[in-house]
DNA sequence: CGGCATCCTCTTTGATACTG
DNA sequence: CAGTATCAAAGAGGATGCCG
């Protein structure tokens, strides 16, 4: 991206994180943490193989993203983010916030993956923090996200879960509308989603407004 | 801006101001409040005039300003943020939090404008709350800003200030350590800022560390 | 298969000139 | 003042080829 040549702390940002495509390599490292390039290039659908491997070397000379070469076992690179490229999750969670305006309306023919899920997962909390721990499925895309709730904290991973005690199924907009208390768990029932399971692990991590029986 | 096609709310947001200068535009409509053209252009120096009547046009059908055409007094229309658009602030926030690391090394060939300061001035708090109202002016470009303090707030307005009780004239780099504590005033009068005042009134100001004597 | 590099086309940007 | 018009240059997107 070409400068913008303005003394300007906004600026100066934009000027290394403002290119097309930029952020959102951004966003899929801070959401898998260490990843190939092929990982990489599926939680980014659409983006041209070329344009890839030119941010991920532009990210790299200014010290956002790491390449590190793994040992023996692992036939390939992980990319990874430096401090200065995770120090950009505060950016990475405003512009979630406020896109979230966005997401009512169903997606016609948008792509979608489960991790994408993350920024909304972690923004829940676990209201009660003594219960024992709980483990959740969802299954929304071609792969399914499992979440820990534990200790008062709600934390993701990539792929189904290990016994799940709570497997929820259906579009994403009804998931991120009930973690984003847009809709009451009833409501998402009513609109098509399937909750299976121990319904009470879901009403322990909504946000009160979508707890509301 | 060609959609990103992803059913995810950071993607989203950039589908809408993730274009070169879009969220420049939009700095400078939360810095200024309503604004001319001419204003905009004069803030956002290299913009071609085009692109900017391009990206008001934008904003504008994504409901992201608004354009009054003013009461007769005024000859000429202004630019509005809306409500959605007003919202960018913690977007622009956290992006002038992390490009305040590449403010460090003095700017070579930037531009700079005064009212610039504007989000360093809005992080600042006054420590002294029951203080008497205080003014101070800050030349560092070619238009000066005045800085009000006044019952624990301080806010910015362009423009001279009618009669303060302190001046800072010096390089912008300076003015933004001090603000933002990465030197303490003593250091930044030893780099050439110059303090013509009532001195009280800016380490009335200033963050703890660089009010250090 | 992972990780690019090349080639080509199409769109966006930037610089400048011009107009109501 | 507040834009529109024009045109060259840069960047994005898509297809394909290469190489360990």
């Amino acid at each position: 991206m070409r400068t913008y040549g303005e003394y300007c702390s906004i600026a100066k940002a934009l000027d290394v994180v403002g290119d097309r495509w930029t952020l959102l390599i951004v966003r899929e490292l801070l959401i898998r943490g260490g990843s190939r390039y092929t990982d990489l290039r599926d939680g980014l659908p659409g983006i041209a193989t070329n344009l890839l491997s030119d941010r991920l070397r532009e990210l790299e000379s200014a010290g956002l993203i790491r390449r590190e070469e793994a040992p023996p076992p692992i036939a390939t690179a992980l990319f990874h983010l430096t401090e200065t490229g995770a120090e950009l999750a505060p950016v990475l969670d405003a512009f979630y916030r406020w896109g979230l305006r966005y997401m009512a309306e169903p997606p016609s023919g948008d792509a979608f993956r489960g991790h994408w899920f993350a920024f909304s997962i972690w923004s829940l909390q676990d209201r009660d923090p003594d219960g024992p721990p709980a483990s959740v499925e969802l299954r929304a895309a071609s792969t399914p996200v499992s979440v820990d709730v534990a200790g008062g904290k709600v934390s993701m991973r990539l792929g189904p879960a290990l016994a799940p005690d709570l497997v929820l199924s259906g579009e994403p907009r009804l998931i991120l509308g009930m973690f984003n208390g847009f809709i009451t768990a009833a409501e998402a029932v009513d609109l098509g989603l399937d909750i299976s399971g121990d319904v009470d692990v879901l009403l322990r991590i909504l946000p009160e407004v979508a707890a509301a029986t």
